[in-house]
DNA sequence: GTAATAATGATCGAAAGTGATTGAATGTGA
DNA sequence: TCACATTCAATCACTTTCGATCATTATTAC
């Protein structure tokens, strides 16, 4: 393969997800570690894309939280434990809703060969999904450009239409009393919806999200239940568990 | 052979393809490696193309910005014609329809810098729309796994509740009298209810497309302004005109 | 036909690209 | 903090491609 073709699949695949990860490419190119690196800093040097520890991802335009993109792809084995859990949650034969976000996307590798229908906002998701055979629905919408989800009122409208089995729900902040809250409200709004439209929510939380407090609400924590890790302090898990059903992977 | 036809094949399939190895030139022209490598060099001397390490390519800026749809689609100077002359029919402010497919998806580099709104059913579509800071609309719906579109109710549902200045739709056959017909009934569905929301619409039909009838029909002739090229047959031109309006773009 | 000229194909050392390895650097979990 | 795992950059051996050269073949002029 020329080095030009491994240098266009490169950055058509950022275009597509953002981020990508060194293995992936080395996948998706059949070409070496090496090369692939030795790839990425020539890319990196004429200017098309930033290097990360782990892979690469976009030079973002607008100032996105640099460590943003960096919690993407180094995956801590936290979050990728919780996903797994999370997707240990998922039965074959299930309709569920899958949102946008770093954590949910996390679970789509653990759905490979299970027979489930998802729904998702998630841009970032579909590709993914699709490379697994899974039957994939999207809730169309306006295409916010950050976090690559689909909101807005025509994502809403067509989430009405469906009903889910199960729900996983990224979230920014959970608390006591203030329950799930996430910054921004249109996909706040989506959250809600989903969750009232399933028969079973979870929320996806690695220790980070405890105590957290961010702008909008979109649950209270007995609504759903809890995906987390041992890493969160005990006291919090106790107090939690008063209110709702917690799963708490161990690391 | 002669050298002329020999740059002639080496300049041709570069416009198809973007990037030629030096093996298919061997193969393709019959000649001796060092032959090919002397075209090459003259070909570069006169700034017909750039050569790389294992063969050639295109001396075009393109490079800088290397789109999806340049990797993955092969791409005949012709649809990238036509995509450039149906994006010129976009004027300021329009909010257009854009259809999932190898030939609109050319059309997304040409709307660069349009302050235009986007709503499309194109999976492919959308990180470029995004990418070019486009405003972006999507149809929900079920994705279909080999054309990447979305299709079903949903996406029926949501498309419903737009309205365009004009749509741009791909196509598979172009007949008289059997008007434009496509392989799937999900996205014929999709492709008429798109220009019966739309003020004007116009159907990219590169030559290949003239005279063939796919198995689902989405509209007649009449209803759709035909964006093609001088490739075809001129009599088809004649009929066709005779029924709709046509955008010809000479190659 | 023959000589002069141009184009071609083969060869070979040099240059560039590739893949594996390894110790160093960085990130992770306890 | 330390121990452990992952990722990185540097290097080496190997392969592919490149450019230069030269003998051979085709073309042209006389």
């Amino acid at each position: 393969m020329l080095t030009i073709e491994r240098h266009e699949i490169i950055l058509s695949l950022l275009k597509e997800r953002v981020t990508v990860k060194m293995q992936e490419l080395v996948d998706e190119t059949n070409a070496s570690e090496s090369t692939i690196r030795r790839d990425l800093t020539d890319l990196e040097k004429a200017n098309k894309l930033k290097r990360i520890h782990g892979g690469a991802t976009l030079l973002q335009k607008k100032l996105e939280e640099p460590t943003v993109a960096e919690k993407t792809i180094k995956n801590s084995q936290e979050k990728k434990k919780i996903a797994e859990k999370a997707a240990s949650l998922v039965d074959e034969g299930d309709c569920i809703f899958l949102d946008a976000g770093t954590s949910t996307v996390e679970m789509i590798p653990f759905l490979e060969g299970k027979e489930v229908v998802v729904v998702t906002n998630g841009l970032s998701n579909i590709p993914l999904l699709i490379d697994l055979n899974i039957e994939t629905h999207v809730v169309g919408g306006y295409v916010k450009s950050g976090t690559r989800a689909f909101i807005g009122r025509s994502a809403i409208r067509t989430l009405e239409s469906f009903r889910f089995d199960k729900a996983f729900i990224g979230v920014n902040g959970v608390a006591i009393p203030d329950g799930y809250t996430t910054p921004d409200p249109e996909e706040a709004f989506i959250k809600e919806s989903a969750i009232k439209r399933s028969r079973q929510s979870f929320i996806l939380a690695d220790h980070s999200k405890f105590g957290e407090i961010s702008f909008s609400k979109f649950s209270n924590v007995e609504e759903a239940i809890v995906v987390t890790s041992t890493k969160v302090d005990e006291e919090y898990l106790r107090n939690l568990r008063k209110m709702t059903t917690l799963k708490v992977v161990s690391l």
